[in-house]
DNA sequence: CGAAGGATTTTCT
DNA sequence: GAAAATCCTTCGT
């Protein structure tokens, strides 16, 4: 079921609606269970907060199709753009569980230690599914990534964005949904950071 | 289990 | 030229 009336809503509504969702590529298919909500115009630590350029243009297209972007000089990242065309929200698909192609996934991620690891973090994700920078665009509808909604009913926690630095990064904003007690979901950055203050050592 | 540092390149200032 | 919506390895407890 793909139904992209529900997705022309701003990403923090659609967010809660992926949670559950299969995301489909090729052999391998994935079960969501981790996401966060990226803003436009209000929202620091989102790419499309200053304006469209070459890289996010996809974000400021039709909703329900699929936004890529090269990170970190090596990783791919996937999100689900929302919002009518012209409005650039999207969804940043965090983590999910490998429900179909569990071979595939394990040969593309030779790191992972069991299976929660295989879709956990969002570059992991993108090299379980196979999906590539060139994917960039394609309608979740019938693309060669697709979504499916049909079971995209979970209860969900909602908590702090991660990962996000610069300005988005210093204030937390409860952008971030997941479902509750799932192993798949990225365990180093919680819901409430430890976050400690260094401890110093006055004699150094 | 947690903290810290390196890898590596695109993008925008 | 600096920062970045990350991951992996290593080292310490």
């Amino acid at each position: 079921m793909f139904d992209r009336t529900l997705l022309e809503r701003p990403s923090l509504e659609v967010a809660p609606l992926l949670l559950g969702a299969l995301l489909t590529c090729g052999d391998v298919s994935v079960r969501i269970t981790e996401v966060e909500a990226y803003l436009g115009a209000d929202d620091p630590g989102s790419h499309s907060f200053r304006g469209k350029t070459k890289r996010n243009a996809t974000m400021f297209g039709e909703p329900g199709h699929l936004y890529t972007y090269f990170t970190y000089g090596m990783h791919v990242c996937a999100n689900v753009v929302c919002s009518p065309s012209g409005v650039a929200t999207a969804v940043l698909i965090r983590a999910g569980e490998v429900v179909r192609g569990i071979p595939i996934a394990e040969e593309r991620r030779p790191t992972a230690k069991n299976f929660a690891e295989l879709a956990r973090g969002p570059a992991r994700l993108v090299t379980s599914l196979g999906i590539l920078l060139a994917d960039d665009g394609d309608d979740l509808a019938s693309g060669r990534v697709r979504l499916d909604l049909a079971d995209a009913v979970s209860p969900f926690a909602q908590g702090p964005r991660t990962g996000v630095s610069g300005a988005g990064g210093t204030v937390d904003f409860p952008w971030r949904f997941w479902i509750p007690g799932d192993p798949t979901v990225s365990p180093y950055k919680r819901s409430v950071p430890k976050k400690r203050a260094p401890i110093l050592d006055p004699l150094g």
